[in-house]
DNA sequence: ACATGCATGTAAAATGTTACATGATTTC
DNA sequence: GAAATCATGTAACATTTTACATGCATGT
C-alpha cells in the first residue's frame, strides 16, 4: 500500500495526523491525496507493525496531539519500497475521459467543455508556478542545485508537476483551436 | 461514478463485457483502466437503471455473449454528465511520491530509480505514439481535422496522453542530469 | 454567540484489485 | 494434446470517499 510508504516517508520529521494531513494539502497534492479518515488508521496500522512509533504530546493548550516518528525498522521498510524501483500509478482523468465522449455534445457545448477544462488546468498550474516561485525566493543563487537533499528530491517532483500541468495547458489551448476551426468549417 | 458513465459512452456501439475491456486496454488505457471483474457488475446495474439494455446473442459457435446497447434514457444521463462540466480526476502517481522520498538512497541508487523511471515513462510515450501513427496512415491528408466527431476526440485524448507522456520523458532527462551533476559536485 | 481552525477519530458506502471458477474455441 | 484467447462471472480483499461525532481554542 503506497499511503503508508508515502506516511512512512514523511515521518523522518515527527509530526501528528493532522500536520500529515497538511502536508498532503499543500506539498504532495500534484501527486497525491490523502483523507484524514485514511490517515489516522493508517498510523495506527503503522504502528502496530512497528514502523513508527506515537507519544501523546502534553497539551498545554489546545487538543491533545499524537506525534508519530519513524522507527529504525521503518526506515529499512522505506529504503525496501524504493528499492524496488519506481512503481506505476493508476491514473484516473475524468476530464479526459468526458473528452473522448464530446461528440455528444454540440460544437458549442463541446467548445464550452474545453473552454472550462482550460481554465481548470490553467489554474492547477497557476498554483503550481506560486509555489516554485515561493521556493526559490527562499532558496539561493544556485537554486535548485545546492538545495539539501531532503529538499532537492520534492523539488523535482514539482519541477515534473510544473511540467506536466504546462504540457495539459498547451494541448488544450491547441485542442480549442481545432474544435474552433471545425465549427466555422463545418458550420 | 466515472467508470459507468465511460461505459455508457462507450456503449454507443453495441458490445459485450469483453469488447468493453478490450477498449479499455487499447484506447483509453492512457487515461482509465478497469477490470473485467469491474465492468460486468458495473452493467448490470447500468442495466437495472434502464440506461443499457443487453441482449444474449445467439452464440452459432463460441461461447455465449451478452450484447449490451445504450438505451434513449441512458443518452440523456451520458450528456447530463457532460454538461456537468469537467470533473477532475484523482491522481496517484506513485513514481513520483517515491520520487520525493529518495534522500532515503545514496547518490547512485537514487540515479539508478531515475533511470528505471525514464526507461518507463519513454516506454509509455512510445506505445502512444506507435498508436497516433496507425491513426495517422489510416487517415487522410487533413489529419485529424478531418475525422468525423467520434474519432476526432478520442484521437484528441491521445494527443493529451502524448503531450503527457513527452513532458515526463523531458523530465526525468532534466532531473537525471541534475542528479548526475549533484553527485560530481559533491563527491 | 458564531464561525473558523485545530485535533482525533468511527462508520458506512463506494470503488478497485486480485484470486478463483467455469467452459468453449482456436492456434501451435 | 497444450496453450492461448474468448467469454462471463463470483468472492475476498484492499483502498478511498463521504458522512458523522466530539471537543477545545481563537477571532469577530
Amino acid at each position: 500500500m503506497s499511503l503508508k510508504h508515502i506516511l512512512l516517508g514523511l515521518l523522518r520529521q515527527p509530526a501528528s495526523g493532522y500536520d500529515l494531513k497538511r502536508e498532503f494539502d499543500t506539498s504532495l497534492a500534484h501527486f497525491w491525496a490523502a483523507e484524514l479518515s485514511q490517515i489516522y488508521p493508517a498510523l495506527k496500522q503503522l504502528e502496530a507493525e512497528g514502523l513508527i512509533a506515537g507519544k501523546e504530546a502534553a497539551p498545554s493548550l489546545g487538543p491533545a496531539r499524537v506525534i508519530y516518528k519513524r522507527t529504525a525498522k521503518g526506515s529499512a521498510a522505506l529504503a525496501d519500497w524504493l528499492a524496488q524501483g519506481p512503481k506505476r500509478g493508476a491514473q484516473r482523468h475524468t476530464d479526459l475521459a468526458q473528452t473522448f465522449f464530446l461528440d455528444a455534445l454540440n460544437a458549442d457545448e463541446a467548445a464550452r467543455f474545453v473552454e472550462a477544462m482550460l481554465a481548470a488546468r490553467r489554474e492547477d498550474l497557476h498554483v503550481l508556478q506560486k509555489i516554485a516561485a515561493a521556493w526559490k525566493r527562499a532558496a539561493g543563487a544556485a537554486f535548485p542545485d545546492a538545495l539539501p537533499d531532503d529538499e532537492f528530491y520534492p523539488y523535482l517532483t514539482l519541477e515534473a508537476g510544473l511540467a506536466v500541468a504546462a504540457a495539459r495547458v498547451a494541448w488544450c489551448e491547441r485542442a480549442l483551436h481545432r474544435i474552433r476551426k471545425r465549427r466555422n468549417d463545418t458550420g
